[in-house]
DNA sequence: CGGACTTTTGAGCCACGTCAAGAGAAGTGG
DNA sequence: CCACTTCTCTTGACGTGGCTCAAAAGTCCG
């Protein structure tokens, strides 16, 4: 089964930016670079320079409370662009979550060419979007539909196969989803007993009965 | 005391948009309209032809899920501008809290003159990192966290004074702070008690003990 | 004054957090 | 290849903050 029919997303509505406009993706050309497990791309307060685009693997937008505790406030997978800020600096930190490719471009050079300066803009509505979709989801839903709702999203991101590899531990899960590792834990535990998922391996997810587990999101 | 003084987020980074300019404000000159006790300024899937600006009173945004609860995104207060959209379609509804006088105008008109259209990607900008500090304040802080930092923050953005009018319900902060009314209710309570603010009615609150009450925020 | 609505208060319960221990998994060095 | 360390994940037992249900007390307006 094609997990994108199962899409928790309502489909986009039809982008008309200012000027309705062709939908390509914006463009970034610049040097590829990579990064190791757990390595910084920027930080909080660093100079907000440069925009980068996922090729391979996984960045997480972390801040820190002053208490310690974490919250990891999205994941980018293949294709995502990030660091596109309203400031001069960094307002959240990005980690490699396991070995990542990024692309890299001056935000200058892109913000000179209006066509893309615009889709830069959209980049950054969009992702107002998903941070209100994630705020109602965080607020509103138990554990069991906050964790069902990651996995599906993630598959569908991930390319709407029917398993997927986690690139990112369980800690990471928790702190974006805003429960602890251990309910994460025992969450993930419940939905395999409910037959609604395999896990092999803690990091490999199959769906078994995706239509179930969206039922679970409403 | 100056509450301004006691302002939880940190001064805001220096604007730089693309090409750092004025910092003056998004001018919207338009037509003023006023609307009713929990009547729609828009709803969601409404066409987003205008922006707006509050004059006087109180929007909220809200969300509605399938199942009947409902989240309230953002409050907007005298000052604020809101109805900027990525897309041709309102993503969520626009309510007025009390009575409201707003400023409308068309988006076209604004999108047309270059320096004020930057000036709408900044104002969605500003919103989106109101928008994480939000999920971090939801996501990780106790009831009591949540309320005194919400109390504070409308203090401040309703002109620093020590004495506040709550322009909204009881259920309206719930439904925002992603609470129940009663645990509010009772977190409200409980502060008076402890000393920190003092509730003259159920709508009027003054700032006791405003350190005390920023020092529950961390 | 009367009726509708909002807020407060109380009692009980349950989902999730906390603390703690054990089981895998993955890397390291001999 | 195996011992050893380290890290991550799972599982269990228990406590508690906030939700639910219910009712009383305020508040607003006609």
């Amino acid at each position: 089964m094609q997990l994108q029919s199962l899409a928790l997303a309502p489909a986009p509505a039809p982008v008309v930016g200012f000027d309705a406009e062709s939908d390509e993706e914006l463009k970034i050309v610049g040097a590829i670079k990579t990064y190791g497990r757990d390595e910084e791309v920027f930080a909080e307060g660093d100079r907000a320079d440069f925009v980068y685009r996922v090729v391979s693997g996984a960045v997480r937008m972390t801040r820190v409370l002053a208490d310690g505790r974490r919250q990891v406030a999205d994941f980018y997978l293949p294709g995502d662009v990030f660091g596109v800020e309203l400031g001069a600096e960094r307002t959240a930190t990005a980690e490699a979550v396991g070995e990542v490719m990024l692309v890299v471009a001056r935000r200058a050079v892109l913000a000179s060419d209006p066509a893309q300066a615009q889709k830069l803009w959209r980049q950054a509505l969009g992702e107002l979007g998903r941070c209100r979709d994630h705020l109602l989801t965080v607020t509103h839903r138990s554990a069991t539909e906050r964790v069902a709702r990651f996995l599906l999203d993630l598959g569908v991101r991930l390319g709407g196969e029917a398993q997927i590899d986690l690139p990112m531990s369980r800690q990471d899960i928790a702190d974006y989803l805003g429960l602890t590792i251990e309910t994460v834990s025992r969450t993930m535990t419940q939905l395999q007993a409910d037959g609604l998922v395999r896990l092999s391996g803690c990091r490999q997810v199959t769906f078994a009965r995706p239509a179930a587990l969206a039922g679970l999101c409403e």
